[in-house]
DNA sequence: CCGTTACGTTTACAGTTGTAAACTAAATGC
DNA sequence: GCATTTAGTTTACAACTGTAAACGTAACGG
C-alpha cells in the first residue's frame, strides 16, 4: 500500500489518540495532548491540519465540528517507520540487533513462547547477503584491495 | 552515555562510510556517496560539517586535509534511534512487533539458534504494564467510563 | 611565480517540524 | 440580537534537513 509514510513525532502523538479512540474531535485530542505534552489547541490544530493534508486523517463533518478518523493502522505504520531505520544497517547485522531488542523488551511468558515458536517456524537461508553499497560496510572489504579501488571495479548499485 | 543523538538519513550515509573504514577523508566519503546517492562534494561537505559540529565526527588534521573519525558506534547509534521509535507504542504491543521483525529479517540457522537461546534465557515478567498516557491506548479503557472522564480522574503522567 | 587543484567554510534556499498566535465564521447564552 | 465560546484556517517563525553553489586559501605542476 502506502510506501513511505512520514509521521513526525508530534504528529504521531495525535495519531495515537485517534488510534486509541477510533474517532476523535479536535477537542478530544487537545484534551489528551495538553495533558501529556502541554500543547495548546493551536498546536494540536496545526498537527491535525498537517495530518489531514497528508491524507493520514479523514475529517467527517458532524454538526459544526469535525470528527477525525484514520485509515492507517498503528502497527502497520510503526512497522514502516522501523523498516526505514532498519535500512540503515547491513542485513547481516540485523539478527544481532534483534537479539538486543528481545533482551530489552519486557514480556510475559506467553510472549516469549510465541516468539520462540515464530523462530522455530522461521525459514532460514544459507547465507544472508550483504546489501550494502561498497564502502559502507566491512563485508565488502574482503573483495579486492581498498574500498576505493573496489568501488571503481565493482558494479555500482544505485539503490540500497 | 549520549541520550538522544539525532542523525538524519543523509547524515547517516556519511556515518556509515566512516564506520566502515574507521577513518575517512572528505574525498573518501564523497567517492562513496556520489556513487550511491549522486551527491556532489558540496553536499557531502555540508553533511560532514553538520556532523562535526554536532560532535558526532572528529576531524584530525593530516597535512592539508582532515581525517574524520567518530566516537559513536554504529550498533549503539541504531539502537538509540530504534528505541526512539519504540517509544511510540504501548509496551504491551512490543512483543508482537518483535514477532513481525523476526519474521521479516532474513537470517541463517545460527542466528535463529542464537535468538532462541536469547529468548530461553530471557527473564519474563508477570505482567507488562501499559505505559501509555490515558487516551492514547485502549489498555486504559477498562478503567472507568470514557477516556475523557478517566483523564480527569486519574493522575496525569507528565512523561512517557 | 602563477594558474589550477583540492580542501574547508560560508551562504543559499526550499521543505519539514515544533509550537503557537491571529483571524474568521458559526453557534450559543442570555 | 449581540457578546462569547468554539471551531477551523491562515500566518508565523525558528530549527533542522536535503541539496548545493560560491568563496577563500593553501599546495602543486610546470
Amino acid at each position: 500500500m502506502s510506501e513511505n509514510l512520514n509521521i513526525s513525532d508530534a504528529e504521531w502523538e495525535v495519531m495515537r489518540v485517534v488510534w486509541a479512540s477510533g474517532e476523535s474531535t479536535s477537542q478530544d485530542i487537545t484534551q489528551v495532548l495538553s495533558g501529556k505534552r502541554g500543547w495548546t489547541q493551536s498546536t494540536v490544530k496545526t498537527l491535525i491540519g498537517r495530518l489531514t493534508s497528508k491524507g493520514y486523517l479523514q475529517a467527517r463533518e458532524d454538526g459544526r465540528r469535525f470528527v477525525y478518523t484514520t485509515h492507517l493502522e498503528e502497527p502497520e505504520s510503526l512497522k514502516l517507520e522501523i523498516e526505514g531505520l532498519l535500512g540503515r544497517i547491513c542485513s547481516r547485522k540485523k539478527p544481532n540487533l534483534l537479539a538486543y531488542l528481545i533482551e530489552k523488551t519486557p514480556m510475559i511468558d506467553q510472549d516469549r513462547a510465541m516468539l520462540i515458536k515464530v523462530l522455530q517456524n522461521k525459514q532460514v537461508v544459507a547465507e544472508v547477503p550483504c546489501d550494502c553499497f561498497p564502502g559502507q560496510c566491512t563485508c565488502h572489504l574482503h573483495a579486492s584491495g581498498t574500498i576505493l579501488s573496489s568501488l571503481s571495479l565493482e558494479e555500482k548499485k544505485h539503490e540500497n
